[in-house]
RNA sequence: GCCCGGGUGGCGGAAUUGGUUUACGCAGCGGACUUAAAAUCCGUAGCCGCAAGGCUUGUGGGUUCGAAUCCCACCCCGGGCACCA
């Protein structure tokens, strides 16, 4: 045997492979193929010309093993790769190092190529394709004038996110905490005119469609949370005096009554109209100025000044309110004005606070709880009672005081000092006390006190108290009794008396911390609601609705995509402005707008993209009238780029229109998608929207583009996910030189789930090292039979159950061990049908070795087309078990029957062993349990 | 704050209709081969304890004959969303 020379092996048999196309698929669709097709696609990259590290290949070498399985299974696969070139991550890359983004393509292609062909993937390589040659742009811009025939690209002046570093406008979904999703530069508002595409009309189908796809559930909360479904009602607030109305939306019906002033936001166009009624105009106006220069995280504190001189009608108390403006509302939600519940709902709360707004609480909480009870399926018991005991140092009182109020059954002891040993000891006490199990250590009293007399801004007359506060999680006991009540001496008041409670002492302080530092948002019966009083919240909401008149609405988190950017590496939007007939899609014969070749592409800075400055591209004819006219300047987002290219996969050399649909009927949707999880409501989703769009303009017949996607996890190096600003990239180069592609890969899919990802270390790659070399020496090191023993056939046949099932879930790190098993188990005996279906299970993982020793076998065809085992249903058990010895469910003994033991054997055995029978010396067995083929538990 | 995911040996990680915790691998230890080392092979191995035995899946409770797994609460880590009314 020669010694295992990966890079020889791995030459040869990528080479041969490309000769004899066997990784080419049939993607014509009028001719009949005997293969079912299978469409397994994984998310092209997006070169930055620095080259992939093992962080971007992990998900190739994944999806790959998946797409090998299926070949093996018969199928037609298709497993295309290109790349995403255009874009802000290549054109800033360029501006980085000072190249023209043009020529930097064609070096990242070879690069990217080169690098891809390394890992042994079963590419289709004839098939590529790159979003920045105007072949494929060409389509991308044919969508754009598509969109704008259809009505779903407009034109609109709108507050828009604006990215300082990159200097253009970014669309929501690329905005990450306030930051841009590309340079984590701080994005700033900026009102401009741009193109958008009405993705929000698809809001409804996007989200209710989430339901029939078979995707990763992480990203489809995701998309979930995003699309951000609410579904509320319309209320009018009359102003007083005019004819003028304040449309609000709302969720909350229900709380109405207490609703005891309203905001607009600053933009809001009433503001403007009412500026003659308004007697503090000057102050508005200069406060519409400072929160229009402000930054979004500077809002956090919530500014907003009065709009004095009118007042507004609550509908349902008829009281006059005062109409506030704030920067808490934004205009692009709703209807840009709130009615505010400062009691139930939190934000109106801290704004009511710290503009003395008055506070009226119109929901209790379900003191009586069977129904909450029932609603949330737990046993927690809501009864609200407070039972404390303060302690004042200073003066050696001590004091004790309950009422019923918004929090939970709550236990303070006094005298006690905030440490560990402390709360334990304080829990226990409470525990033996009341005889409740679940008590929650909350905070100390110094705490408490420190953070109330902060916020008030007094002396903390209690700095020092000791003491320490507890509630009651869960009941699990009886509602309290009466006697309990006296022994606790404990007081009862209802939630409508505490407003009037006035006591002086400390007590009022914890109230106050409770009470007024939150509201109270959760659901419960109507107080001080008038009629609807004693009204649950749910029905309420229904009956109040009615009784004001409003409207049932559902509004969505979604915004339009913002299609502009103000850059140059991108499709130019193919539109034409003409002073007469406006704007005019560029006639689709014209098709592809070939982005100039001009010297200097950095952004401008202003509102303007590079080609803005070049007036030979500028200068056009309006394609309606003939007369002057200019063309739009900006480029398009590349996520429209990136959003259909597994359609361009397909038939990308197709010159008439962007895909065949009989090619597209025969292979799409796709049937496996594997990406990462990042682009949950980014890519992903616009994906699904273009496909939706696609649908309806009956290009195709699904109106999914992914049936399965699975996210996978990440590559974490030194504790930190690997990029290339953290320094901490891992290059596969000098990995797959060393170990050979094989073990690379094999590695990779080791290190943990493929779905979680895991940590690259060097140490843990020698072990998948030794483990090929193993399969390379195999034969020489092993003991060839006539025929397998009966256990390693068991032990064959699992493998082959097990190893199939985990890829099918992605498991690969469990069929590598699975597969390791089976090595170890055919080193003590195989023969040649055993070893065939061991290379076959390993093909997969290791594609070039296992391909060089199944050739060794004589045989003529690849073992990647060659059939994936099967296994036999009847020898997957062995034909002894191992049966338990538990006694009060603890591990004592063990032994082994044959076949399936009947319980009444399993119990004679067991009862008669030796250890047991010393353990269970006089006592008698209470109760005995076996599980066949499992255990015996003897309880005493 | 809200929504997801996670917490198991020295390490990466196995184990889910509740039934032997720690598969597989790395590192470790002992041995074989070797003048020696590397490589390779065989064996060993959760923790405490001389042992008998006890303890152990982030913490505290609960349900159960039996819990990593189910229920409740809390803590910690990772990710996403966040004035969305």
């Amino acid at each position: 045997m020669t010694s295992y020379n990966p890079k020889e092996i791995e030459k040869k048999w990528a080479d041969r492979w490309f000769r004899e196309k066997i990784y080419e698929p049939d993607l014509e669709g009028r001719s009949a193929s005997r293969r079912k097709p299978f469409y397994n696609l994984m998310m092209f990259p997006y070169p930055s010309a620095e080259g992939l590290h093992v962080g971007n290949m992990y998900p190739y070498a994944g999806a790959d093993i998946y797409g090998r399985k299926k070949r093996m299974e018969g199928y037609d696969v298709f497993e295309p790769i290109g790349l995403d070139g255009f874009g802000i991550h290549s054109e800033n890359y360029a501006l980085k190092i000072g190249r023209h983004p043009k020529e930097l393509a064609r070096e990242s292609e070879k690069n990217f190529y080169n690098q891809l062909k390394m890992i042994g993937n079963g590419f289709a390589w004839n098939e590529r394709l790159e979003t920045h040659d105007p072949e494929y742009y060409k389509w991308t811009q044919w969508i754009f004038v598509q969109m704008f025939k259809h009505g779903l690209a407009y034109r609109k002046k709108a507050t828009v996110n604006w990215c300082p570093k990159c200097l253009t406008v970014l669309a929501d979904e690329q905005v990450l905490a306030g930051e841009c999703e590309r340079c984590e530069a701080k994005v700033i508002k900026k009102e401009l005119e741009q193109w958008f595409f009405k993705i929000t009309d698809y809001a409804e189908r996007l989200l209710d469609d989430l339901e029939t796809i078979d995707w990763s559930e992480n990203v489809k909360i995701a998309q979930k949370n995003w699309i951000g479904r609410s579904e509320g009602i319309l209320i009018d607030f009359k102003i007083q005096g005019t004819s003028d109305k304040i449309q609000v939306f709302t969720t909350r019906p229900d709380t109405l009554f207490g609703a005891t002033y309203m905001v607009l936001a600053p933009e809001h166009e009433l503001v403007s109209n009412l500026k003659s009624q308004i007697s503090n105009w000057g102050e508005v106006e200069n406060y519409i100025k400072e929160v229009k220069s402000k930054a979004e995280e500077e809002k956090k504190w919530k500014t907003g000044i009065e709009l004095k001189g009118i007042k507004a009608i609550n509908p349902a108390t008829k009281e006059e309110i005062p109409i506030w403006i704030a920067d808490y509302v934004v205009m692009g939600y709703g209807t840009g004005a709130i009615m505010a519940v400062p009691a139930h709902d939190q934000r109106d709360f801290e704004f009511a606070k710290k503009y003395k707004l008055s506070i009226r609480q119109v929901i209790a909480p379900h003191f009586e709880d069977e129904k909450s009870k029932r609603q949330s399926g737990s046993p927690i018991i809501k009864r609200k009672t407070l039972y404390c005991i303060l302690r004042n140092p200073r003066t050696d009182e001590y004091l004790t005081l309950d009422w019923e109020n918004f929090g939970w059954h709550t236990f303070i002891i006094g005298g006690i000092e905030d440490n560990e040993d402390a709360v334990l000891a304080a829990t226990r006490e409470i525990r033996e006390e009341t005889g409740y199990k679940n008590i929650r250590f909350v905070r100390s009293l110094g705490r408490l006190y420190g953070s109330y007399f902060a916020a008030h801004k007094k002396e903390n007359r209690l700095a020092d108290a000791e003491g320490l506060l507890f509630e009651l999680v869960d009941d699990a006991r009886d509602p309290i009794s009466e006697e309990e009540k006296k022994m606790h001496k404990l007081q009862w008041m209802k939630p409508g008396e505490i407003e009037n409670f006035t006591d002086i002492s400390s007590q009022k302080y914890v109230w106050e911390q409770f009470v007024k530092e939150s509201a109270y948002i959760a659901e419960g019966i109507l107080v001080n609601s008038g009629k609807f009083s004693g009204v649950d919240s749910e029905e309420a909401k229904k009956k109040i609705t009615e009784f004001v008149g409003g409207k049932i609405q559902v509004n969505y988190h979604l915004r339009d995509w913002l299609i502009s950017r103000q850059r140059y590496w991108g499709p130019p939007i193919p539109m034409i402005y003409c002073k007469k007939c406006e704007w005019q899609p560029v006639p689709e014969k014209d098709l592809p707008v070939l982005l100039p070749d001009v010297r200097d592409f950095h952004p401008t800075g202003t509102d303007k993209s590079p080609l803005a400055t070049i007036e030979e591209f500028v200068k056009t004819t309006c394609p309606k009238c003939g007369g002057e006219a200019r063309r739009e300047t900006d480029v398009s987002d590349t996520f429209l780029d990136s959003a259909w290219y597994f359609f361009r996969y397909i038939d990308h050399k197709n010159k008439k229109e962007p895909f065949d649909k009989v090619r597209a009927k025969k292979w799409l949707p796709v049937d496996m998608y594997i990406g990462g999880a990042e682009h949950a409501v980014l890519h992903l989703l616009y994906t699904r929207f273009i496909t939706k769009v696609f649908h309806e303009w009956d290009l195709i017949e699904f109106d999914e583009p992914f049936k399965k996607f699975r996210a996978h996890g990440l590559l974490i190096k030194n504790g930190a996910k690997m990029s290339k600003s953290k320094g901490n990239v891992v290059n596969p180069d000098e990995y797959i030189k060393a170990y050979g592609a094989d073990v690379f890969r094999m590695y990779l899919m080791f290190l943990g789930p493929f779905s979680v990802g895991g940590d690259f270390r060097d140490a843990g790659i020698v072990g998948i090292d030794r483990f090929l070399k193993r399969v390379w020496y195999f034969k020489e090191n092993s003991k060839r039979m006539k025929r397998i023993h009966s256990e390693t056939e068991v032990i064959l046949n699992q493998s082959i159950k097990k190893i199939g099932e985990d890829i099918e879930r992605l498991h690969y790190n469990t069929a590598v061990s699975q597969l390791m098993i089976l090595l170890n188990t055919l080193e003590g005996g195989f023969d040649e049908q055993s070893y065939k279906i061991f290379l076959k299970l390993l093909a997969p993982f290791a594609p070039f070795i296992t391909e060089e020793l199944w050739s060794g076998l004589g045989e003529k065809k690849s073992i990647h087309i060659s059939l994936w085992p099967t296994y036999d249903e009847s020898k997957l058990r062995e034909s002894t078990k191992e049966i338990v010895i538990q006694i009060n469910g603890k591990v004592r003994d063990r032994f082994e029957v044959q076949g399936d033991a009947s319980e009444e054997e399993i119990k004679k055995e067991a009862l008669s062993r030796e250890k047991i029978k010393a353990l269970l010396a006089s006592k008698k067995p209470q109760r005995i349990i076996i599980v066949r083929n499992h255990l015996i538990n003897i309880v005493l």
